[in-house]
DNA sequence: CGTTGGCACTTACTTGCTCAGAGTGCCAAT
DNA sequence: ATTGGCACTCTGAGCAAGTAAGTGCCAACG
């Protein structure tokens, strides 16, 4: 059985580097099995019978199949470390972001090249960050400006229109009661905590007040709520055919933000991977996605990972993630 | 001359049409040409002369060349209207856009939707911007946020940490007059405006007050310049044999902000139309770029556009590209 | 009893070949 | 100048044969 296994590895890592099905003979050539062909191929015929791995056809070697790939990455595959160059290129690629649009940014990117995949990074979520900060500007007597500012540096703003002008005195009274009622509060306690906020103001201000309030829960609940981006999608190109199809219905699936979400899912700390038929979409049946959260706190408030063929280094790939996600909760940490 | 030219058009919207080398025995047929095959064919040698068609092989039909497609947008080809329907879609699609972000989002999707095509969207370009409102937030005593807005909707932020704390009414100080000495004056002069600014204050504030000013001018200037988004690769791959090799190196380059600001090149009003071999990008050789210019005020402060193999149907995506920049243009007036 | 070498069998891929189809260029006739 | 006719070229499909890879099974071996 534990030879099983290690015939299993073989294949896998094996099929992932030569990318074509592996046969009994080069399996006992190139690892170090001190077993023969024969024997493999009885092993083989095991592992085919557990549904490990497929023959394309009757000619051919074997290939891993989903429940192959799971068995690897879950009983069989070590953490490979990251060598140093990569190391240092995580290291300088964040260097020098200035908000956290140029930290996504880069991050997304980083991602991308370090893991030759499609690369994914979510906005730290609205619903996981507090108030930090909120912001009225009046931009003319009717309209003012809102600038949302959460711990996990989100910035939100949006301009609104008054029906009735609203005077500067009144406005800096609402500015500093906004912040002493919401600042460090979660965004999703605001709903609450500015439910009877307008009665604080007289009733000529109230209207402007409550116009002002419901634009401020929208930027904070209602809308935008994940922000998504997504780099390297021409990686996908470059593995094309390890794509039953081809590569349109995938980036079809990753022009959606609904799907990219999905995928997402809710951030965890712990590293998810999931492969080929795991995943609900079909489009997205021939491809691998390994995620993982990250936070400036070391708690989680938003998921970054890869999307790639199935066929994938996984042990080098899910320790490029995990480097990744943790270089960059330390750098929110520090400088955001 | 004017037969021959006629001809060219048949062959372009044919080859467009059918994505097939055409031959002059369909040219005759399908098109209301009454002439005979032979004598298209003299025709066609004679186009094949000029370099505006070639054959792919002896026994195959004629293609247009780049030259060949340069002249039918030239000289042959009139607008097409959008139809109704495309009209009602462009309408619905923006509206409900609640700030510039969701506005550049929006019409860069639905430009990728209406023509079929990946899409390219700038944002309205800083340097033909001018000051709005520069808003000082006090984050903690050394922390600072800027928030600059500019006419044309774009706010740029920015955190800074001052040296020394400084007070709320020197802060309150610094934001009125960085207002009244900044507002409606283009972004692009604001190095001459603030260069003595800091005089304006007790030697104390000074040094906070020249990180401040740094820090604008870095937020208006120097970085984060130009940004664009894209979208709809998806088409890409839907028109990938069209691409002589695969769409890898078209993807690849589409990934390279520079190579999106050079094919957007500088706003200005007019359509323009770049084919294949007229693109300095070896990547874009068997791509076309249809760009114009948009911006609220009518005048050109960015530019938007499609890009799509040199086979596309050049009159609708003209059109088509036109329409949304027009109306785009128009939205921004209106609401941001 | 597990392991191994041998061997027949299956299948895909390559090569070489033929043949039909599409389209042209050219020439002579109108 | 235009046209019909015709020989020529090239592609792509279809077919057959040979090759290579890899398996499953069986009998022999330690």
């Amino acid at each position: 059985m534990e030879r099983r296994m290690e015939i299993l590895r073989a294949i896998v890592e094996d099929y992932v580097a030569t990318h074509e099905p592996v046969g009994s003979k080069v399996l006992a050539a190139r690892h170090g099995l001190s077993i023969s062909p024969a024997t493999i191929r009885n092993e083989m015929a095991a592992l085919e019978d557990e549904g490990l791995i497929i023959q394309p056809h009757t000619s051919a070697g074997r290939i891993p199949t989903d429940l192959g790939y799971r068995v690897f990455v879950d009983r069989l595959s070590s953490v490979k470390p990251l060598s140093t160059p990569e190391r240092r290129a995580i290291d300088k690629f964040l260097q020098g972001a200035v908000d956290l649009d140029d930290v996504v940014a880069r991050t997304v990117r980083l991602l991308a090249q370090v893991t030759h995949q499609v690369a994914i990074v979510q906005y730290p979520s609205l619903k996981r960050s507090s108030v930090r900060h909120i912001e009225v500007i009046s931009l003319s007597p009717t309209r003012l400006m809102l600038v949302l500012i959460a711990d996990t540096g989100r910035v939100e703003q949006r301009v609104l229109d008054l029906v009735s002008p609203m005077s500067e005195s009144a406005l800096a009274d609402m500015r500093t009661k906004l912040n002493s009622e919401a600042q460090g509060k979660k965004l999703s306690a605001l709903p609450v905590i500015l439910e009877a906020f307008e009665k604080n103001f007289t009733p000529a201000e109230q209207k402007s007040v409550r116009t002002v309030v419901s634009v401020i829960l929208e930027m904070a609940i209602e809308r935008n709520e994940e922000r998504v981006v997504i780099s390297g999608t021409s990686n996908l190109a470059r593995h094309a055919p390890d794509f039953n199809e081809s590569v349109h219905p995938v980036l079809e699936a990753l022009e959606e933000q609904v799907v990219l979400l999905r995928l997402l899912g809710e951030a965890v700390d712990e590293m998810k991977v999931r492969i080929g038929h795991e995943q609900e979409d079909k489009k997205l049946h021939s491809t691998s996605v390994i995620t993982t959260g990250y936070g400036p706190t070391g708690e989680a408030v938003a998921t970054l990972g890869i999307i790639g063929p199935t066929r994938m280094d996984y042990p080098t790939s899910m320790s490029a993630v995990g480097a990744v996600a943790r270089y960059v909760s330390r750098f929110l940490q520090e400088e955001i």
